[in-house]
Order: C-alpha cells, then structure tokens, then sequence
DNA sequence: ATCATTTTGAGAGAGCTTATCAATTTCAAT
DNA sequence: ATTGAAATTGATAAGCTCTCTCAAAATGAT
C-alpha cells in the first residue's frame, strides 16, 4: 500500500502546482479511492467513500473528478444516459464495448479503425481533434 | 409543396394506425418542420414553431419527436451535450464527424469501419446492436 | 352527431450537475 | 511555530434538460 498510486499522486501535485491549487485531505482520499476503478459514476464514488467519511459532499466529488480530468487522469464518458469517470492515468487512448445487460465495460483499441476514421476525416476536410466510439450490445454471459 | 413528406406522413400515419394513437395537427406541423431539418433540438425546434404557433407547448415538441423515433423517422443522437434529433426518414445508418468550431455536422458511412467493429465485438463475446461513432474536430473553414 | 379514448398545454417535478457562500483548511511568508 | 491571503469544502440553492400530471380539448370509430 506505501507505494501505490505514487506516480499519479506525483502527476496530481504537479497539476496543482501549476494552478495554484491545494493538495487537500479529501482530494488524496478521492484520488487514492478513484484509481481503485476503472469507470465509476460520480454517485457510486460518493456512496463509496461515505462509508469512510460520512461528511464528504457530492459537489466535492464532482469537483475533484472534473479536476482529475484536467490533470489527465480521468475523462467523463458518457455511456448511454451515465456519466463514468474512466480511470486513464495508466493508459493511453481506447474505445469501449458495453453489455447492455449486464453493464459489463471491456476497453479496446484498434489502429485499423483509427486509421480509417482520419481517412474519413481528411476525405471531408476535416481535422480530428477527439471521437468516440461506443459499441453496445450484449456480452456472451448476457447472450445466453 | 402539395407532395413534399407524402412518404413520411404515411409512415406516420401507419405507426399512428398501428398503435391506436390519433393524427393531430400538432403532429402534422411538427412532421413537416422537422422533415426540413437534418440535425435539431427539441428546444430549437420549440422556438421554430412558436413563430406560426405561439401556444404549442415544449412537451409536446418532446412527445412528438419520440413519436418520430418510435416510427422510424428520427433518431435521438447525443453530440457533445446536445441532444439532436437526426432525421434518418430518408437514409439508412450513418455516423458523424462534428466540427467543434461551427458546429457543422458531415454525414458518413464507412464499411471497413463497421466491419471492423464487428471483429473486435467478436473477438470479445460481444453481439453488437448498436453503435455510436462521431469525429470532433475542425472543418476547413473552421481551421483557417 | 355521439362519446370513449387520446392528446394537448401549462406547469410541476425528476435527475444530474454546477453555482453560491460562509466556514474551514492549506501553505507560503514571516 | 504563527500569521494571513487564497483556495477549498459542505450544505444547499439553482440550472438545465426532459418527463409526468391532469383538466380541458381534439380525434375518429360508430
Ligand atoms: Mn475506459
Ligand atoms: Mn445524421
Ligand atoms: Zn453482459
Ligand atoms: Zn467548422
């Protein structure tokens, strides 16, 4: 546990420090709780952490996640009607397949569709800055 | 103008006969605006209407629209924060790049990419029913 | 024309997220 | 270690989008 989550905790300080913002009590407690997920809603993540600390506002929780999405290590995600917090601090861009019966979240990454999607884009003249791709559907548990 | 949304109407008024639901005038107004549109909120939409029907109420703009996607006529996207109303009466599946500086939206099919999707739903267990896909970025105009 | 059924409009309400603000905490400068 | 300006927090109000409620009006099968 000594250890953990160093590398992100260092790049959150960093964060802070070019904003001159404050490294808080509640934001290291969020923090070390976020990275233990890999996609939670800002309603779970409360919940979660009221078990520990009771008083722990949801603004707070919404404020701290969107601030981890400025420092990178988040990004909001909106799957179907949730807004998931996706953990991206130990790793790079992805897409998702989502279980739309069992709300099951697997992460891919395909550089043939990437490439495909700049050729579409250059076709039209258009210059891609971010895209989303969602593939929804059910997962073979949820199939049978 | 006596023949334009011939089609649609009646696949409307197939859905209506279907569901024992009733053609309104509402539904008639609201029909032909939307047809007119590619891309439109339900609030743009509402302000639209208000011009020649200042008392037509913004859950009925609501209701209606997911009539239209109930019948086929239109599909409920959501880009970026908006939620638009594609009107795909006359058009099959396509995806979308949006320009993020004017807004302007490009219309787009691309097989190879659905193909591929479909492989990597597969090599996860997935069936995929639906997908979303959509390029943000700049168009021309936009970048200069 | 009748009348059971559906629809409408106005406003209330739900669900999610951000804004407000007094009290508290942080941290750089003593 | 103490001070104090600046940032943060928690509680709650407010904002936004969309749906629900319900009495009044419209529809359409008979
Ligand atoms: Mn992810
Ligand atoms: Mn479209
Ligand atoms: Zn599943
Ligand atoms: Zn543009």
């Amino acid at each position: 546990m000594a250890n953990t989550h160093v590398k992100e905790m260092q790049a959150l300080k960093e964060h802070l420090g070019k904003h001159q913002l404050k490294l808080t009590r509640q934001r290291e407690l969020i923090l070390s709780a976020f990275l233990r997920q890999e996609h939670i809603t800002a309603e779970a993540m409360y919940h979660q952490l009221a078990k520990s600390d009771p008083h722990l506002g949801l603004a707070t929780i919404y404020r701290t996640l969107n601030l981890f999405c400025d420092a990178g290590l988040a990004q909001a995600r909106h799957f179907g009607s949730q807004t998931k917090y996706d953990n991206v601090s130990h790793k790079g861009h992805h897409d998702h397949l989502i279980c739309t019966g069992c709300e099951k979240i697997v992460e891919f990454e395909n550089e043939e569709i990437e490439r495909l999607q700049e050729e579409v884009a250059t076709k039209n003249g258009f210059t891609i800055n971010t895209h989303r791709l969602e593939l929804y559907g059910l997962c073979s548990r949820c199939r049978h």
